[in-house]
DNA sequence: TTGACACCCATGAAATCCCATGATATCCCA
DNA sequence: TGGGATATCATGGGATTTCATGGGTGTCAA
């Protein structure tokens, strides 16, 4: 399944192009689509972004196991509405639509996160300071990952 | 999963790049990403390195978490967005960005310590007060190792 | 006809490939 | 168990490719 790790900042051009960075777009090689899916976050400034492969999984997902709460499946069936199939170009660009442009106060620059299995297209500012927000966060709750002791 | 042991010096060139110890590479043999996946530790001046098995297992482990609740995207944000893919040129070399040489001071040398299943990159001489002074807290407050569980 | 958008080509900077070198380490066989 | 023959490694640097970016052109539909 595809991996995104890393924050990449493009540029966006006169038509709303932005290159996707290639390790994202070698992450995604081979699926069955050949760009990215993407929608807006509900409860960020950002636009989301994934593979094809990760949408079936959701799709595949909320139709069998009720593995989402009621409200998830509310916001599953949200993100289908509002997910867009959004094509590579020739040299690995997709065109970021107005709408998700707008959403996300994306102008001229854009930046790609990571986010392991899926990864958030933001405002460059608007991104430094939501990473501090998280850090904080995730500091303040302790949040970590438990250090896997090698097996499963 | 790879496993990191002992300590190399090696030269930094022109160009930013480094030989990642054969030790190294060879415990990384053989996995998704031919190259280490690095981040800046937080707690010292150094570069952390692992391999992309330990990034997968990072990211099973989150998506356990709700997908889309603050929670996942907090810790998704920190752990993944300052993580950077390092491949492999022919010769087993990675270039290390300069955005992570500052932040350990390296120049013109580098060296990698192994963590067990991680790893660090240093700049040497840092790294010798870093030992000193981890050897007399470790004496100061006779540290110990848990006994394992049994198996993995 | 006028946008919106897919497709094509050009460009400079940066990353990667590829080959050469010397220094160790390892092997092999008498 | 010497000690030469053979790998393996780290390192340097030039050549090549990739990548992000800009802009032109054709096409289809409103």
């Amino acid at each position: 399944m595809a991996v995104f790790i890393g924050t990449f900042e493009n540029k966006v051009d006169q038509k709303g192009r932005v290159s996707v960075p290639a390790v994202f777009r070698q992450s995604l090689a081979g699926l069955s689509f050949n760009g990215i899916v993407a929608f807006r976050s509900h409860r960020a400034d950002a636009v989301e972004g994934c593979g094809m492969d990760f949408m079936e999984q959701m799709i595949s997902r909320v139709s069998e196991i009720d593995l989402f709460s009621e409200t998830h499946d509310d916001l599953a069936t949200t993100i289908f509405s509002d997910s867009q199939q959004l094509a590579f170009d020739g040299t690995g660009r997709i065109m970021l639509p107005q709408g998700f442009r707008e959403h996300a106060g994306i102008t001229d620059r854009a930046a790609f996160v990571g986010m392991g299995q899926l990864f958030q297209i933001w405002q460059p500012d608007a991104l430094e300071r939501h990473k501090a927000a998280a850090r904080d966060r995730a500091r303040a709750q302790r949040l970590t990952i438990p250090a896997g002791g090698g097996g499963r």
